[in-house]
RNA sequence: CGGAGCGUAGCUCAGGCGGUAGAGCACUGGCAUGGGGGGCCAGAGGUCGGCGGUUCAAGUCCGCUCGCUCCGACCA
């Protein structure tokens, strides 16, 4: 491709709304553009990038037997009321109104769609394993879509769908999926890890998300560089036996009086302990309006996901000032010893001895408190927030803390949507049965954004190459010079002749302008051609190193050939 | 959805004290040049997001509205 013909609209400055590397290194480099919040165009360079994506992530799904189909993107909302997510889904989903009045979702996610295809035309386990994917423009209302690519209203996605007739098999398909993303993003040149997650709304069984690790990502994982372990921290668990304070001589139990002090560091300060003998009464209302205590050491943060998942719930939140005042609970002085509402205690609770809790009272404390001696918990619970440092739940190492960005999610959905939507089949003993169901997403407009962040410099994007855009990028400093014209001339018709993908900057600008442009664009291979032909030599460069190799324009051959 | 900020040339931004709009870069033509966004000359480009109000006069003041961004909540 002659840059004089094509279409690379970079930009010398960022624009204002963009902040992280990907959102400014793809728009300045000309690969993408923004239409509106959320929504955007990608132009030929950053298209290009996007379908060796996709290649990639469909020769695999191929491989792995999977069968692409193509679902229309609008989807009746009698399929989301079949299976309660009209309502559930909320604004995130896209409504749209047909001229009769019927109404559609854009499809964010294709359970539905897919489950609905399957059960009109799968009738016997002889039909089944099948799994079905497709690349298709999601649609999500976010309530705040950002940082470019990588949260977006539109973007494209690879969902695939698997349908068995047991659990076992089921697994079967989940775990060849696995080992597919594994080889998707080893191809793709990311570094990520597989980390045990939370299903969400999604709902099912067990899921696992592939997290490529990038500062400030908005995924949290905690993993075990000893045994592999690893996990979102919204599912994270940690073996919490060796954090555990030492055994002690109960006290008997006495209120003091902590005038304004109601905060876990105040308390801590205020009464000379340590925040692990403090106790945090933190009460929540769960989604039926039900009200709970939940206990936790001072030092541990709750994890929400956790709570929900217990009192299998869809939401919880912590109780405003107003609830608390309803329940007649003083706020910032709550404790479990005469609470009406039922208590529940985080295992860090378990075996502690003589801590402090909020005495029920304005401006007062209990120390000296002892389980089961003043107050009985419900239940002993894992609610707390694995964190950096914690015990490895399988090998106890310490753990590590990372951020990351989710670019893939697989779930073992088991039989909720084949339920609800009867997707039965009759199995070898003549009896109907749900079918199993897995699904599996991968971002892969996000995957092109998950590349640049984490492979690019200050000058601009370091493309991997099985996704960069092109190979080879030739640039001739000085098109009027006859001599260098007609030697990147000739290079560039070898390099075309031998089936390169090859950019061959042959626009009249500066030398300068040429080099800011191809830091910026990232193509892996560089040939430059300019004073030194006059010597027979060109020069090599690879994106993202900095030595540069002269080599005398009868060897250019060999190195294409490398590059074949 | 709660909080905050910003909308002026293609991009980054100035002008804010009311008096008919500017810079740098980009763009067009010309000249000189050619190894890291370089120089000189000339030019084109704007209903100052929109609607309404105050005023002799509004980019500037007031109200409403739309859009974009950031923080948080939310998020297969």
């Amino acid at each position: 491709m002659r840059a004089s013909s094509y279409f690379i609209p970079t930009l010398k400055e960022a624009p204002a709304e963009a902040e992280v590397p990907s959102h400014i290194f793809l728009i300045r480099g000309g690969f993408i553009r923004q239409l509106a919040a959320g929504l955007y165009e990608y132009l030929p360079l950053g298209y290009r990038v996007l379908k060796k994506i996709e290649n990639i992530v469909r020769k695999h799904m191929d491989r792995a037997g999977a069968l692409e189909v193509l679902l229309p993107i609008l989807t009746p909302s009698e399929l989301w009321q079949e299976t309660g997510r009209w309502d559930v889904y909320g604004k995130e989903l896209f409504r749209v109104e047909d001229r009769k009045g019927r109404m559609f979702a854009l499809g964010p996610t294709h359970e539905e769609t897919i489950t609905d295809l399957v059960r009109k035309n799968i009738r016997s386990y002889k039909d089944l394993p099948k799994n079905f994917y497709q690349i298709q423009t999601k649609f999500r209302d976010e309530a705040r879509p950002r940082y470019g690519l990588i949260r977006g209203r539109e973007f494209i996605m690879k969902d695939a769908y698997s349908f068995d007739v047991s659990e076992e098999m089921a697994v079967k398909s989940y775990n060849l999926m696995k080992e597919t993303y594994r080889k998707i993003f080893d191809e793709l040149g990311l570094d990520y890890l597989m980390v045990e997650a939370d299903t969400g709304a999604i709902g099912g069984k067990y899921s696992h998300e592939f997290v490529v690790k990038v500062p400030n990502g908005e995924a949290h994982i905690v993993y075990c560089e000893k045994c592999g372990y690893a996990a979102n921290v919204e599912a994270a668990k940690y073996e919490f036996e060796l954090d555990k304070l030492p055994p002690e001589e109960e006290k008997p139990l006495e209120k003091v009086h902590t005038p304004g002090v109601s905060s876990v560091t105040d308390v801590a300060q205020f009464l000379g302990v340590d925040e692990k003998k403090i106790v945090k009464t933190l009460v929540y209302i769960l989604d039926d309006g039900t009200a709970v205590a939940v206990l936790i050491r001072g030092d541990r943060e709750l994890n929400e996901t956790k709570l929900i998942n217990y009192f299998n719930v869809l939401d919880a939140h912590l109780a405003s000032s107003e609830e608390l005042e309803k329940l007649n609970i003083v706020e910032g002085f709550v404790g479990p010893i005469g609470l009406d509402i039922p208590v529940y205690a985080d295992i860090s609770v378990k075996d502690l001895h003589n801590f402090v809790v909020g005495a029920n009272e304005k401006d007062y404390h209990y120390i000296n408190v002892n389980i089961p001696r003043d107050f009985k918990p419900v239940e002993f619970v894992d609610f707390s927030t694995a964190r950096e440092g914690d015990p490895c739940p399988v090998c106890k190492a310490p753990l590590k803390e990372t951020t990351g960005l989710e670019v893939g999610h697989i779930f073992l959905l088991g039989t909720k949507y084949s339920e609800a939507m009867k997707a039965y089949f009759v199995d070898r003993d003549g009896r109907e049965k749900p079918i199993i169901m897995g699904c599996y997403g991968i971002g892969v407009s996000r995957l092109m954004a998950a590349a640049v962040e984490q492979s690019h410099d200050e000058n601009g994007i370091i493309w991997p190459e099985s996704i960069a855009p092109f190979k080879l990028h030739i640039l001739a400093l000085n098109i009027k010079d006859s001599q260098i014209k007609d030697v990147a001339e000739q290079l560039y018709q070898k390099a075309l002749g031998m089936g390169i993908e090859v950019l061959y900057d042959d626009r009249d600008i500066s030398p300068g302008a040429k080099f800011k442009d191809a830091d910026l664009i990232g193509i892996p291979y560089r040939i430059v051609v300019g004073k030194k032909v006059k010597e027979g030599k060109v020069e090599l460069q690879k994106r993202g190193a900095e030595e540069k190799e002269e080599i005398k324009i009868t060897d250019v051959e060999g190195f294409l050939q490398k590059l074949q």
